[in-house]
DNA sequence: TATTGTTATACTCTATAACTATA
DNA sequence: TATAGTTATAGAGTATAACAATA
């Protein structure tokens, strides 16, 4: 059985909600002007990590309806950080990929974005960001059930 | 030396920031009609944990600034969930403290969110629990920072 | 008729700037 | 003059409902 630390097992649901609103609270704020939002640079995030998605299939990888993710591709395409490619058998459908303009800025964005968070990350132990990783991983199959 | 998973440390920034987003999704999401949202749960639950406060130190305790404050508490406060109390030695200020009402509909809260929440922890290992429970706390020294 | 995506609309969340009241 | 809080305003994020185009 692993050691019991500060919360209940029947409070873990309310302590990581309140924790996981605050510190996005905190990503969201982390936005220098004329830089992307937080939601768009998820997109382009998930873009760059599995290629060529259509709209509704980063729809669902985000977890958003697709109505909205129709908007932030909007904003994204405005800036020509992506581009829209016919889908190759379904006339509905199309391939959203990343422009060299987009992946240029994506990598920028991250390493700005960074500054905060990396600089708090390097304030904690080891262990404790080692806590951060396997949660990371944990949150991401919490999120995909 | 922690056993290395699945996200180098470069990347645990990247990693963390969209694994947070994502969850907060999905927690936003998990609202019924006419409940609090998300942002006045959190402010009712960190009034319960630490008593009366004034607007200024709630929104200090959530990390928003005071106009946003300002908003949920009128919400609040038209549902009769909290009351301002004048402070005993500053005009300017309030002691902003939860109604009765308040407190029973926090409980009832609490239990309908985690209705979506602690159905999938239960589907992890007491492990990934684990991890998310010490996780909780290393995010709340993180935003605190 | 079913599916993919978009348009229209509305509500939540949050910030900055300007203002009011009290210290 | 400084501080606590509110009002005004605006932009980001997201959803549901209704619609258009294609399968």
């Amino acid at each position: 059985m692993p050691k019991t630390i500060a919360v209940p097992d029947s409070a873990l649901a309310s302590a990581l909600r309140l924790s996981v609103v605050r510190l996005n609270r905190r990503l969201r704020a982390q936005r220098a002007d004329n830089s992307v939002t937080l939601t768009q640079l998820a997109a382009l995030s998930t873009l760059k990590t599995h290629g060529p998605l259509t709209p509704g299939e980063l729809a669902a990888h985000e977890k958003v309806q697709p109505p909205s993710m129709t908007r932030v591709l909007a904003a994204l395409e405005e800036r020509g950080l992506i581009v829209r490619r016919p889908h190759p058998t379904d006339g509905r459908q199309a391939l959203v990929e990343l422009t060299p303009v987009g992946r240029d800025l994506l990598a920028r964005e991250v390493r700005m974005r960074e500054a905060w968070l990396s600089r708090r990350l390097t304030e904690l132990t080891a262990e404790e960001r080692e806590v951060l990783r396997a949660a990371s991983a944990v949150i991401d199959k919490l999120v995909s059930s």
